[in-house]
RNA sequence: GGUGGCGUAGCCAAGUGGUAAGGCCAGAGUCUGCAAAACUCUUAUUCGUCGGUUCGAUUCCGACCGCCACCUCCA
């Protein structure tokens, strides 16, 4: 298994710390607003990296943070006359709800900056004892300097980064690389007592204090936006490790931006999708399939005709999947003839786990699903190429490797008197059939056209009408 | 200015030093009372342009053109 890292910039084989489990941390949203399609895309990616690794055989111990304190949330809190607290709590659940609804499953631990002071502390002291950081009227600041490897993530020389400094430097820093640890308070503005006085931590020392909390000094995949690579990333480096004396993170891994009209999809844009619009649009899977249809380092681009695309794609899936459904739990145990289906369902799953184990590449192995759903609706069309337990196994493996990527869910039915709902149905479509061998043709075409007017179509097969709901 | 990335059929998008996955759309067909849906088949002598290396390059190297991102809060 390989994965593309962003300190060696290249392709390396993944070899996890701890044979038993898999830590990774994935940077999660400053929660001011409702997530994008951009944050989604992270944590969609980080969602199936996680599933796709339990599939292989590991555990895996995944946490994902809130930044729930930071200039943003205080000033939009203003904006709208509620606390911050109030603020980042609302869009914190927000935040999970949204997740849920794009079946995310959630993180093992969901750390929220706000209930980790006293550790942000701690770390902050660790640096100033080692010379590391320096207080500046109730500030603390990180002595850029003092870190030989600064930089090794972005691959910055410190030259150049001196040269990209060059807005707002405050007099008052050392260096004007140095970043502030710990922010003292403004008047009116949320804050915690630390050594320093009243403040509050800044941004990257969060996930570094967050992170070697719940995973430890040292974990093996941190995961976040391409955006955050630099400064983010770079001086979690910076802080963790020059505390611990060890590597902080083993993989760094960097999601590409989700782009619009070919610009970055980003808050300060202005002209983002919110997640939740997009889902109160199209169906969880759709949103997933387009996600995913492009590798996570590269930039795919936003819009309604590649919604519509993947809306089809899916399509196909479904229906290939639903008229495979009635075979499964036909598997005989003592099936040994081998049949071509059998040889491409092998095929299929060796070329997933090849695709997927190619830095994660869910464009390729979406690649090599369809392939297998143009091989079993070949056979389907003529039934006469397989058999009820090969349609069974295909069945099984084509749900187990669409589970992986999230893109089928086999029981999406609502509530309701579902049970009750097919059998009217099926009486009417049995009364249709009725008409229908009297040539009846007026009563077929109103039953049809008439459940057509509430979303439900019947499609005349060779074997008998069926039905399915449309939106 | 520094750094990185991208440019593959009408559209989206994988990929490889040995001759181009998959999806959408389109065209043809099957099915059907009609329709819808579904399914099948077909669709890139070619991978931004120009050079170079090679028996052979879309894939490696160089130049150029175009687009994007990071260097400043942002997944």
């Amino acid at each position: 298994m390989k994965i593309y890292n962003s300190l060696s910039r290249q392709l390396e084989d993944f070899v996890p710390l701890n044979s038993e489990q898999v830590s990774i941390y994935s940077c999660g949203p400053t929660v001011y607003d409702y997530i994008h399609m951009g944050n989604a895309r992270t944590a969609l990616v980080t969602d199936i990296i996680r599933r796709y690794l339990v599939y292989r055989g590991y555990k895996v111990k995944l946490v994902q943070n809130l930044t729930d304190i930071d200039d943003k949330i205080i000033n939009r809190a203003a904006e709208l006359g509620v606390s911050a607290k109030q603020l980042a709590h609302e869009n914190g659940e927000a935040f999970f709800e949204d997740s849920q609804r794009l079946g995310i499953h959630p993180a093992d631990v969901h750390p929220k900056a706000t209930e980790h002071i006293p550790e942000m502390i701690s770390l902050i002291q660790t640096l100033i004892d080692k010379g590391a950081a320096y207080v500046i009227d109730g500030s603390v600041y990180y002595r850029v300097h003092q870190f030989a490897e600064y930089g090794k993530l972005s691959h910055r020389k410190p030259e150049d980064l001196l040269a990209g400094a060059r807005v707002e430097i405050d007099e008052r820093k050392e260096d004007p690389r140095d970043f502030d640890m710990w922010k003292a308070a403004k008047p009116g503005e949320p804050s915690w007592d630390s050594p320093w006085g009243k403040g509050r931590p800044g941004w990257h020392i969060e996930c570094s204090a967050m992170a070697m909390k719940h995973l430890g000094e040292t974990i093996d995949i941190h995961a976040g936006g391409e955006d955050l690579q630099f400064p983010h990333h770079e001086n979690e480096i910076a802080q963790s490790e020059l505390a611990t004396g060890c590597t902080f993170a083993r993989y760094w891994m960097h999601v590409a931006f989700l782009k619009i009209d070919g610009r970055r999809m980003g808050k300060s844009e202005q002209n983002f999708i919110l997640l939740r619009d997009a889902l109160d649009h199209y169906p969880t899977e759709v949103i997933r399939h387009f996600l995913i249809s492009a590798h996570y380092r590269h930039p795919l681009d936003y819009n309604p005709e590649s919604l519509a695309k993947s809306e089809g794609a899916l399509r196909r899936l479904n229906n290939c999947l639903d008229a495979l459904k009635k075979y499964d739990g036909q598997s005989n145990a003592s099936e040994t003839e081998t049949e071509p289906l059998q040889d491409a369902i092998q095929t299929m799953q060796s070329r997933f786990a090849d695709a997927m184990d190619t830095d994660f590449n869910t464009a390729q192995a979406l690649g090599v699903i369809f392939t297998l759903v143009g091989e079993v609706n070949r056979l389907l069309a003529t039934s006469n190429g397989a058999t009820a337990p090969v349609f069974a196994q295909a069945y099984q493996a084509l749900t187990e490797t669409c589970e992986v990527l999230g893109i089928y869910n086999s029981d999406v039915q609502d509530g309701g008197n579902v049970e009750q709902r097919d059998q009217l149905i099926a009486l009417l479509l049995e009364v249709r059939q009725e008409a229908r061998s009297r040539k009846d043709w007026d009563t077929s075409d109103k039953i049809r056209d008439r459940l057509k007017e509430i979303n439900i179509e019947i499609q005349d097969t060779r074997e008998g009408a069926t039905w399915k709901i449309v939106s």
